[in-house]
RNA sequence: GGGAUCGUCGUCUAGCUUGGUAUGAUACUAGUCUGGGGGACUAGUGGUCGCAGGUUCAAAUCCUGCCGAUCCCA
């Protein structure tokens, strides 16, 4: 009894959507807020997003990326001063129209997103050549209206993100920071996350509004679907014209500065919780996992839990020695059982019990949570945990390179296409490049183009759907 | 954007048709026995029925509005 209520009580394979939600609820990552589509992150959530930072952080350092903080306000006035912009953003933004008692002439805006309030700064702060490269990244929230269905992390009306924005005296220097922050979140998320990306540009009709292009990183889900993982733009002047983001070059003509914003969000441990997790519950990949390692002592008796007690304690300092974060759990009143599925819930990647018998027989019980394989380890190896803990996050990304791959497929006939589709996957299908082919498939299959890979964008064929000569193999997937 | 369904202790749920202040499970608290895959027993705590208003002697139940959730179609 009580087994229903406690775990997750539908399968992942049979009710993905239902399954998602237990799981983010039940293994305590996030709850739901008082208002529609806002989401609270608990700990174990933010344990999570704060690894990302961290990383983040040391690779946006090494790349010459300063942190800056940005408020949340902005006047529609320069919301509105890039016109496409503010076409785009404007169905869904949230507006402050009082403070207090009395009404705002100027409307303000919860930021969808912050290029106009940073570049009327960076108008400010630019004068010559030499202010530049100017590269600040900025961690906070972004608020989109959202009217249809929200998921917690996929899509909520406030998400947790980071939005990075440079400034460039030359149109090259910000064509390769483009590159080189998709590349950035590409090692992260393949590295950090064991989920594998494909890299490339987004369609006309898909990149941002306001880019010359977009560069984005996509993923696809168990249940077929695609997740657009991160993005990254390049604006070109478009932005620096309106906003007169001007310097003096060193022959003293001013220019109009080049420009890149780029940023991920809180989706990323979404799409985590959907490659990995279980029917058991969530899998944490050990680089993310804020406990790596969970200890469940087991005894009978009160000489017995002396004995292991200490044993216990020994085997967590000397982990913690090599900087694995390892946690006890010593709570009396519950048996070994429920602790073992309680732990897999919240996806911890090692546990080791031991008990009695093992001290006799000076061992540990090791079971992983990935794959549920149990092993013994003898008590003089135990630094090779840090090992297996290593050999985990590589294995967790081999499975998962391979379920993608199982998902992928190559086609060419349209009629297959539409019929494949409802099935869902990434579909390696040519296209002519023109919009009116692109909005017909969309219409009559609800795949949209996810990206163009950079190694896919000269390829020579047929267009799917219009048999036209076709340039490029773009993935067609439906999205989230 | 159009359509449908729903909202009762923390969670799931009975009651709603035929108005009379709420059922059970689980969780939670305490104790005893237990303890290597969600343990048993006993005793407790907890809800005024999404919110606001209306009808009525009386509303979870009927009516209106709002908020929220889910699903389908575009």
């Amino acid at each position: 009894m009580g087994r229903e209520s406690v775990g997750i009580s539908v399968s992942k394979k049979e009710d993905f959507s239902e399954w998602y939600t237990q799981v983010v609820l039940k293994a305590k990552l996030a709850d739901y807020a008082p208002v529609k589509g806002l989401i609270v992150l608990r700990p174990d959530g933010y344990s999570i997003w704060e690894s990302l930072k961290s990383t983040f952080d040391k690779k946006f350092a090494q790349n010459g990326i300063r942190n800056g903080f940005l408020p949340v306000l902005i006047p529609e006035s320069l919301l509105g001063k890039e016109k496409k912009h503010f076409a785009g953003f404007n169905p869904e933004v949230f507006w402050v129209t009082h403070s207090g008692d009395n009404e705002v002439g100027d409307r303000l805006a919860l930021r969808p997103t912050s290029e106009t309030l940073a570049y009327t700064l960076y108008a400010k702060w630019i004068k010559s050549w030499r202010d530049l490269p100017l590269k600040i990244n900025f961690w906070n929230t972004a608020l989109r209206a959202e009217i249809k269905a929200t998921k917690p992390f996929l899509r909520t009306s406030e998400f947790l993100w980071q939005e990075g924005h440079t400034v460039h005296s030359t149109e090259e220097e910000a064509r390769e920071e483009v590159k080189k922050i998709l590349e950035i979140y590409k090692n992260t998320v393949e590295e950090e996350l064991a989920i594998p990306v494909v890299i490339g540009k987004k369609s006309e009709k898909e990149k941002f509004v306001g880019a010359v292009y977009t560069t984005t990183m996509e993923s696809i889900m168990p249940d077929g679907k695609a997740l657009q993982m991160g993005t990254s733009h390049f604006l070109g002047q478009n932005f620096s014209k309106p906003f007169e983001v001007k310097f003096a070059d060193r022959d003293n003509v001013e220019h109009f500065a080049w420009q890149t914003s780029w940023g991920v969000s809180w989706r990323l441990i979404g799409a985590m919780i959907m490659v990995h997790g279980d029917d058991k519950g969530l899998v944490l990949p050990p680089k993310v996992a804020p406990i790596q390692v969970v200890i469940v002592p087991i005894y009978n008796s009160d000489e017995d839990k002396l004995r292991v007690m200490q044993k216990v304690e020994g085997i967590k300092e000397e982990l913690e020695s090599t900087s694995i974060r390892v946690h006890i759990d010593d709570r009396n009143e519950l048996s070994p059982g429920y602790k073992f599925n309680d732990w897999e819930m919240k996806g911890v990647p090692l546990r080791i019990e031991i008990g009695p018998k093992d001290i006799q027989q000076q061992k540990v019980v090791l079971a992983k949570r990935y794959n549920k394989e149990k092993i013994d380890l003898i008590l003089k190896d135990i630094e090779k945990v840090d090992l297996i803990l290593k050999e985990i996050q590589k294995n967790m990304l081999k499975n998962a390179r391979e379920q993608a791959e199982r998902n992928t497929i190559e086609i060419s006939e349209y009629t297959e296409f539409k019929e494949k589709m409802e099935k869902g996957g990434f579909f390696n299908a040519a296209w002519c490049g023109k919009q009116v082919c692109e909005d017909k498939i969309k219409e009559e299959t609800g795949a949209d183009i996810r990206v163009i890979p950079f190694d896919r964008e000269k390829r020579y064929s047929k267009c799917i759907y219009c048999k036209e000569p076709s340039s490029m193999i773009p993935i067609f997937a439906r999205g989230y």
